[in-house]
DNA sequence: GAATAAATAATTGTAGACAATTTATGTCGC
DNA sequence: GCGACATAAATTGTCTACAATTATTTATTC
């Protein structure tokens, strides 16, 4: 009943979760051309399911759909950007202040957990498990609150948090660090509401001050964009 | 700049609207089933434009896709019911407290106007307007917030709402009532945060009150699910 | 030599046909 | 007459070929 696990049954959803996984992880970055017929062959299915999966990347805001262009993954702008933080303030603040009140001893344990091994992750050098896990403790903080709805968004938020994070980041490495996460969870195992608020507000601002949102520099790799 | 109209350019999105119009309005009714050829005819369109829009309908839960059985609209559990007011609960709360202390003038001015619109059509007795515009007035409030993502967000709740209405509502009848709307106008205009929180929570605690969502008796149209 | 315009090439969008699966109907045996 | 099995119909899933659009290259003219 692991929530991070993403179905990988159906041809379709893998040909989804694969190029998910390729710009969670920051491989593919932002404005790289995705070309139907590559796709297909590197995958070895047809183009239609290609473009199933492109369709539905799109929906979640990963790629974005040119009408007789193709697709590209995303460049969110920085009004978008901040808008997902936003967002994600809204929402995790208020889980965490439910967890302090509802997270029983076993969610502690696997909160606990969780932060464990982003720790061994990072330390082992792992930068793809680091990233990963990173985002996966704010899923799990959304598993337990008890919402799927919710969880499905925050997946949504955290994904593309992902993609910004590649955008804009310029100093510093990319993921949360484990130390902000611990002391989440040191106080919702204390029931603190009002600073498990707080510490979730400021870790999610600590993160969106790493970036360089300063609408200035739009960066991108697209000659188009550039040349007006 | 509405963000009430869901821009029907494109024909592959005018299926889909048209569908979720329907739904939304409860027209079609939980459990029914859609021909894919039957709505190809319906809407003048090739079954390919059809499968896109019924495959984003499911991703918006409105519609459930069974393979090599077709489509049908969605019949949402009592749990996954609940798990739509818990996610408005969150969500919708604290955007009215963020409205008491960012809202202009102007916004007080649309709320206000859009109230008195729905007092209208309640009034004139039309009900479809009286179920769209019930709805408007929670995305009027994202929309306010000034956070699109959390707009789609809402508007996806409050269609999902509009099925759930459609399946287990019983008693009374179907809309907000646009008193307590006006409730919670006054506490932004106020600026009384704690007060337009409780408000709206308690709104949305009243919807969900008028359900019946009570697992015994899980009403459906489908033979097959009557008769395991 | 530079800019514009036409032609060619590449890529996406669409539709129609075919295959796989499920559902309904009819028949045979009991 | 009732139930199980086989056959037929209907519906969905998938793929391949073709049309429409855009990008690139080449040729022509100023």
């Amino acid at each position: 009943m692991n929530s991070m696990e993403t179905s990988a049954d159906t041809p379709q959803m893998d040909v989804y979760n694969r190029i998910w996984l390729s710009i969670a992880e920051r491989k593919l970055k932002p404005g790289t051309r995705l070309k139907e017929e590559q796709l297909a062959e590197i995958f070895s299915v047809s183009r239609a399911r290609v473009r199933q999966a492109l369709s539905a990347l799109e929906h979640d805001g990963l790629v974005t759909l040119v009408p007789h262009r193709g697709a590209f993954v995303s460049q969110p702008s920085t009004e978008e950007a901040r808008d997902i933080f936003f967002a994600r303030r809204t929402i995790e603040t208020s889980l965490v202040a439910r967890l302090c009140a509802a997270a029983t001893a076993d969610d502690l344990a696997r909160m606990h957990a969780h932060v464990e091994e982003e720790r061994a992750a990072r330390a082992a050098g792992d930068t793809k498990a680091t990233i990963l896990l990173s985002g996966g403790f704010h899923l799990l903080i959304g598993e337990l609150a008890g919402s799927p709805y919710l969880w499905e968004v925050l997946r949504d938020l955290v994904s593309r948090t992902s993609l910004i994070m590649a955008m804009y980041q310029t100093r510093s490495q990319a993921d949360c660090g484990p130390d902000e996460h611990a002391e989440v969870l040191e106080a919702i195992r204390n029931a603190d509401a009002a600073r498990a608020q707080h510490l979730m507000d400021h870790h999610l601002d600590h993160l969106e001050g790493k970036l360089d949102l300063d609408d200035t520099t739009e960066e991108t790799n697209d000659l188009r964009d550039i040349l007006s």
